[in-house]
DNA sequence: AATGAATGAGCCTTCATTCAT
DNA sequence: AATGAATGAAGGCTCATTCAT
């Protein structure tokens, strides 16, 4: 008998977004549970009520990460039209104002590093690739069946479409004095565009 | 005058692959100085002589790490002709079977995650990429001399490049299970050909 | 809400009893957070919770023990009347009976020979030299007002009081062998009574 | 067959140079033997050629710097006349500018404090304390064979006499804000010659 | 539900000492 | 005589976790 059914919820969005918030800024192996109890108001003991291990928490902060960010992916493909728009719909990634990218891509490095030595992070990792993929196959697929594209492996390309997104997305974040936001752009839309052109019908751009 | 004149040489080599191997293992946040010792064969006293701190430790780790996958980039690019093949020279990021790439992945995770939160990793991070888009800028800056590619700026297109490749690597090692080595080599080979293409005269590709 | 409200008070009083103890035992250099830990009963991190460090552990420690030890002068002084039985009052400084003695010089020898490469420490010295001189001056000046001495400088002349007193004490404390508390004794009121003798009125020694 | 039969003993001088300068400095708990042989430009194997361990070899500076302080008072006092020149003969003690004193103080409270919980200095104290005390009633002896001291224990009042130095001394050293050179003077001369005075033959000074 | 006091294992670092050369 | 590489014990501090209230 909860006093507020919804407390639960409440309490671990609560956690959550301290977790988000704390292990972006001082580092996944940095962060201490005081650090997290601190960020979300509450108390080590408060904290262990809805989350059994740090371990748990952090799974569970990354897992929060991962969903938010694909929503937005999603929903920002979800407003433009033509499947090569829709491909080419993440500039979003290069907003520096953006407060989901400045906890992101600390996030995401923080994630990979600990991924390669941790199996259930890793599952996590392929689940949310996985996503990405079949959302960009999905595009690729309408637009071969719009049309617009020939002659082309939906998810492979989707593969490699996102993974070029995410080298030019690194190397943004972590160099920027070197690595402006314009050439972000450029370079992923033109690296793009160019690995589809062969297989576009002409007069799609 | 000691016993061997390149000991602390010999020595630092030591444990300098020690850390290498400790770190791809574990993580650098799991790696303790135990591990190190007992991977390098010497005692805690023994390491303390020759790095003063698990920081400083961990600084000339990657450092080295940088400065031997370089090596081998620049090496292996010098061996082939053509300024394409010498932008497409890098399949072996993708080899399995490499030793230094089972230790370059965890390693080069690691130090992007720790450079998030770290100046000085972050300046050894600018320099290396500095490096590699040195060396590709100057094999398409060839390619211009040479003619075989028209129009296009070297250094932006490297970076560019090197991006793509960052982004495909990643991929494939982290989530081996849906990104075959195979994938791997031909999407950075088409994606940079295909960005290559517009730019190139005629017969080349 | 602490299940005791006063507990905070405790254990810190706890914590600085066993330090006061520990450090006469065994001496600065030699106590470590063990032995302390042990000696108050607590763990390592229970004593953390309350001192954040050893340094301000001790720096606590001496504080309270200089605390303690003019609050024991000031009483004593309180206790007796004329200004030269004030000022003569501190035989229990060679009380070999007295348990705050017997921490005491070990505490103080401690103290001052850390003052001297440390600030903290010389401050606390100087605030706590300062307080005596203040309640040996304030005796003398009553002394005067009283018209049982004349012509006196107070200040500079409670802190050659002070100095005798200290003088003796550690002579006393330190080699017990030849150095009696007889000799102690007879020795500090010998020459404090000396001192003030050219500017007594007739009749009071 | 030492290729310079003095070397020991230059070397052994070396040693102890070093430890009086960097006990000074830093304090012995915090003097390492690195700095030691830092100072004096010698190997840790050099050093331990000479000194078993840091033990003995602090033992040694002590020893040195008690020999080379009672050096200098007995050789000031031998050059005034008067018993009671003698006994007042000890303003080198409140000397900023001697060497020696810059590093006295600092060895001296060291000293001490750790003589408290350690029996061998302590008889090297009680020694050096002896020597003093020697020298002082000695001056008073031949003070009283002249017949300028009456009716007085030597050897008692040479040790009161022997405490007020120290005492104001180290008043004086680890206060100076609030105890000048010249109260420090002031005190013991007026402290000693009041505390003789009820001795003196009229007309002595 | 929530607090925060308490635990104790673990880690990095320092440093006196030893010893092969 | 002298070097300095190497050892390894010891210590202070951090921090995830537990638990009585």
């Amino acid at each position: 008998m909860p006093p507020i059914p919804e407390l639960e919820a409440i309490r671990k969005a609560q956690i959550l977004e301290a977790g988000l918030k704390t292990i972006a800024e001082r580092g996944c192996a940095n962060v201490t549970m005081d650090d997290i109890c601190r960020t979300a108001g509450l108390s080590k003991g408060g904290l262990a009520h809805y989350y059994r291990s740090k371990y748990e928490l952090f799974k569970s902060v990354f897992q929060e990460f991962f969903d938010r960010i694909f929503q937005r992916g999603r929903d920002t493909m979800a407003r433009v039209d033509t499947p090569l728009e829709k491909v080419l719909s993440f500039d979003w990634l290069y907003d520096v104002d953006n407060p989901d990218m400045a906890v992101g891509y600390p996030l995401l490095l923080d994630f990979m590093a600990i991924s390669v030595h941790n199996a259930d992070y890793r599952e996590i990792f392929h689940d949310w690739i996985g996503n990405w993929v079949t959302l960009l196959s999905g595009a690729l697929a309408e637009g071969i069946d719009r049309g617009d594209f020939t002659d082309l492996d939906p998810v492979a390309t989707a593969r490699t479409i996102s993974a070029i997104y995410q080298g030019v997305a690194i190397r943004w974040y972590m160099d920027p004095s070197t690595h402006s936001t314009e050439w972000a752009i450029t370079s992923f839309q033109n690296a793009i565009r160019r690995l589809l052109a062969p297989h576009m019908k002409t007069g799609t751009p």
